[in-house]
DNA sequence: TCCAATTCTGTAAACGTTTGCATCCCTGGG
DNA sequence: CCCAGGGATGCAAACGTTTACAGAATTGGA
């Protein structure tokens, strides 16, 4: 159409330099009346690019993946590139991930892990992957991460609740997992004492309760935590879901809140602003964001980085100074 | 390798038959060994086929979206397909969508959306797609589809409230979203009517407020409820995230729920069994399964086929029979 | 005016499969 | 013993780009 070589064709469509610009305006004018454009497939079989991310996530129905898909697509779709994912659900998804690892890396350009903790199953990302790599929630030799730090925000959550004045403070754990070798829990754990250590405040076994990572266990967790001999007048929940379910079992017992039992949580769930839940936040869709930019970064050469995100102490309704 | 030529081994590798069980055999072994397999964008070029899903809804960070997703990349992980995702987080995101959607259709075999309202834009799925394509929460002419009743389902919530004896019932409303045209809330109102209605029972303006599809919403909505005059006994919420809002102010109020007021919500949310919530369950997963295989049905040939799925009643303990 | 450097364009060889067609081999029936 | 027919294999042409390389056209300076 428009009497010029396909080879021109391709070098005026994709902004190669070398190809005059009347001739590139007459292609991109044909291109655009004909509605065409590179047949995916084969650009990628020519050229070795697959103009595609990889992401994988334990269920993405879980709050934290879920959100940062967001954060991650949006970049992603602005740049070009295809998102596939692969989940990995089921207990023994893991293995059979970096199983296939192989092939799943022929098919990307880069891979964004989240929550994944494939450092459980090797040393480092080029022991599965010939790709870049970056992975958010756990520190990966070889690959660039984004990560929190746990046991300082933890440390910080406690702290707010002893700089209110309370001294017996629950502590509502998530159990770790048996598929999932995930330090979270531990570093939280250790956030909480660090902070009652410091304050000279004893860490209380009756006080540090399992709530299951659900808020069913956290409303199990809070009666457990209301029948102590002597109950905490604050809690420290290691996440908002489990936080839902002590503010939950607290209202139906009639226990005010903030007045007789202040609570935090940690994540900044969707739900926690209107339940007025003062909890640590984490941006999850900012990190999302960072992953993506990262990912896209290391592809095109530069080095890998790690980066450890803030978050901030959320002051809203369900904390307050202790009575008396 | 083993002296056999590529034809042969495509052949071996895919199954075909009119290759020898020896000599499929030894190239099974040999690829073993080698690790070996077909490079992807090789194989999609030449046989048109891309072994890939498309699957299209707005923000995946909604609770109905990102749990079918759950279901569906199961079904697609075991049957060999990736997914490709699109999202439409942005108002304009449809139409950006649809403008591109040759684009999209050249890089998938099929097409599964969700709560996308295509059917907004045009009168059927060949206006946009020129693949198999399966629609959740939306009947669009051309393509295969899996919904619920709303209508039905809302009256059955709204009569299992008035067979326990009430007769003042609020509802709380989700607004019709100016960028996604959808029939939900229209729909779910109609049922609620039609309940009432049945029953002799008077619709009154003031009993139904806006909820804003949150919590937050939810909470305000119950406020408002609980000032009438005369105040409901009892409350249909179009979506459980506003049920919690609703549970959560009633709480703080000192409301008793079931006994001063009883609350039924729409979804079976993730939180809705820790809190107990008397709902109307949408089994997104189910759904999002039944999606999955419905698309790899018609890309093997099978005409389209219109579900439409059940909503029980889960009796639980937000709801019981009225005072006196 | 001529030459070198530079910009532009075309040719053709990849890229790694799949698949139509031809060929060869083997088996069994006449 | 021959031949038909079908199973098993190989050959080679797609698939639709990208890209190294070569050649043509243009420019600027001597």
């Amino acid at each position: 159409m428009t009497g010029v070589s396909v080879a021109t064709v391709s070098r005026a469509l994709r902004d190669l330099p070398y190809v005059a610009s009347a001739t590139r305006s007459r292609v991109l004018d044909a291109a655009a009346e004909l509605q065409y454009e590179a047949h995916p497939q084969a650009s990628r079989l020519a050229s070795g690019r697959t103009w595609t991310i990889g992401l994988a996530a334990p269920q993405f129905g879980a709050w934290f993946p879920s959100r940062a898909l967001g954060g991650i697509n949006s970049v992603f779709a602005k740049a070009g590139y295809d998102l596939l994912i692969s989940m990995m659900a089921a207990p023994d998804d893991r293995r059979r991930f970096l199983h296939e690892a192989r092939s799943f890396c022929r098919r990307v350009d880069g891979i964004v892990l989240i929550d994944t903790f494939v450092s459980a199953e090797g040393n480092s990302a080029g022991d599965f992957f010939d790709r870049p790599v970056v992975a958010v929630n756990e520190r990966l030799e070889g690959a660039a991460s984004i990560i929190i730090d746990n046991r300082i925000a933890a440390r910080r959550a406690v702290e707010h609740l002893i700089g209110l004045g309370h001294e017996r403070i629950g502590l509502v754990v998530g159990p770790q997992l048996e598929d999932l070798p995930t330090p979270v829990p531990e570093q939280r754990r250790l956030g909480y004492e660090d902070a009652m250590r410091a304050a000279g405040l004893p860490c209380e076994p009756e006080l540090a309760v399992s709530g299951n990572w659900t808020a069913a266990g956290g409303a199990v967790a809070a009666r457990r935590l209301l029948e102590c001999a002597e109950p905490p007048t604050a809690v420290f929940c290691m996440s908002d879901q489990m936080a839902f379910g002590v503010l939950w079992a607290a209202a139906r017992r009639g226990v005010n809140i903030p007045g007789d039992l202040s609570v935090i949580g940690f994540d900044d769930h969707d739900l926690s602003e209107a339940m007025g839940l003062t909890t640590m936040r984490q941006a999850v869709d900012e990190m999302g964001v960072r992953a993506a930019e990262t990912v896209m970064a290391l592809i095109d050469g530069e080095p890998v980085s790690n980066i450890t995100w803030d978050v901030p102490l959320m002051v809203r309704e369900t904390t307050q100074s202790r009575r008396g």
